[in-house]
DNA sequence: CGATAAGCGGACCGGCCGGTCAACTTGTTA
DNA sequence: TAACAAGTTGACCGGCCGGTCCGCTTATCG
């Protein structure tokens, strides 16, 4: 019970399927495709419950998927993380483009801190942010991100919505904070963020402000 | 050359040389003090470089001494985590609990931030604080600063120095943000974090706040 | 359908890490 | 200084983890 090959010659190499967010040289397989995506929210979720040292084993198990699988769709442990990240940026880089278009640049901007908390609330990631050296292409999706957050920052400075000595650097930092402080409360409702993003933002605000003592960092 | 025993007994079961800051059954001897010493901030160091992560036997290398040497110390890679972290959390406790004396509330509170925030400048460790289940002696320690900051906001508060609406809680867990945040720039200067700092704190207080959306979780 | 290659899975490998141990060295004490 | 306990050391162990590999399954297409 076996399928010689008629040629016997040495298998192939198969290369990890496509160099990871080329464009796609021939279009996925349908189970391949379902996979992928069982795996990216699988992977999303461990991380989230175990942080970075999620075992890629686990991560299979969990997505119902052989660990081969994984590394097929995934060279690399950090290609998964990569991938995720990239995920995350680009949706939040999308919210904060279509925002540059709101009426109140004030709001506007708090609407997009609302929106960075709710991400971050379904499955805590910060530390994917700054984990290990970036590739590329997330550190591409990142830059976007921020211009766009310089943008939502520029408007609401100029409508007197935020403190004049803020910038986009302050706000992109600041972004992680409410989750990351809630983070800490055992068991926290799962919008605690909400309270300390108004505590901070009040902070950005015009009122009461008192000059900073060190200059804005550049990233 | 060799110092056969002459009652060739079975090895004495040698205990952890001591239950790991219960008091000190016999004082310990000076070279094993030296070594403990040189083993905490070797591992504070490390830590603080790789995170958790860091292993047990480069910490043995950068103190100089023998991976059994730490163990001997610190039964577990756990109990010398507990270990610096005990050391952290008392010393903030101590200076909390002096400027509960301080003339002006409102700047003993932010004074008190500001050294939080020098000591995590010194070795960023903020990951310890929530590092796994807490050992008692850690939780009760902890327990003790979180009164001490309750104390210090309770006569920010009544002094008017900070907004009726946040608690101790509040500012145990907004006190790690500075530094968190600051983190992610990556050649900042060393008290970036006192920009952070300014701004969340500005955001305590009183002027210009807006009421927040979430109650104060407690611990 | 039948053929083909894309995709799948899991045994397997090397390396690392926390922790143990027994032989050895050294501070201490009388 | 002699003798002992306290302390040190590094080889060693079991387990886990990222990554590889190859025989098998199955979607896809003529």
């Amino acid at each position: 019970m076996s399928t010689p090959p008629t040629t016997p010659e040495a298998s192939r190499p198969a290369r990890p399927l496509r160099a990871e967010a080329s464009r796609p040289s021939r279009p996925l397989r349908a189970d391949a495709a379902r996979n992928r995506a069982l795996l990216l929210t699988a992977a999303a979720d461990e991380f989230a419950e175990h942080g970075l040292d999620a075992s890629v084993a686990d991560i299979a198990r969990r997505a119902g998927v052989g660990k081969g699988t994984v590394f097929r769709h995934f060279p690399t442990k950090d290609d998964l993380i990569a991938a995720i990240v990239l995920d995350r940026v680009e949706d939040l880089r999308t919210v904060g483009e279509r925002l540059l278009t709101a009426d109140d640049p004030g709001a506007a901007l708090l609407e997009f801190l609302i929106a960075a908390g709710h991400q971050r609330q379904q499955r805590d990631l910060s530390f994917l942010m700054a984990a290990g050296e970036l590739k590329p292409e997330v550190k591409q999706a990142q830059a976007a991100l921020f211009q766009a957050i310089e943008d939502l920052v520029a408007r609401a400075r100029t409508a007197g919505a935020v403190r004049t000595d803020v910038t986009g650097t302050d706000v992109f930092l600041l972004m992680c904070a409410p989750n990351y402080v809630s983070g800490y409360v055992p068991d926290a409702p799962p919008d605690l963020w909400r309270r300390y993003l108004a505590i901070i933002f009040d902070g950005l605000r015009p009122e009461g402000a008192h000059t900073l003592p060190q200059p804005a960092p550049t990233l």
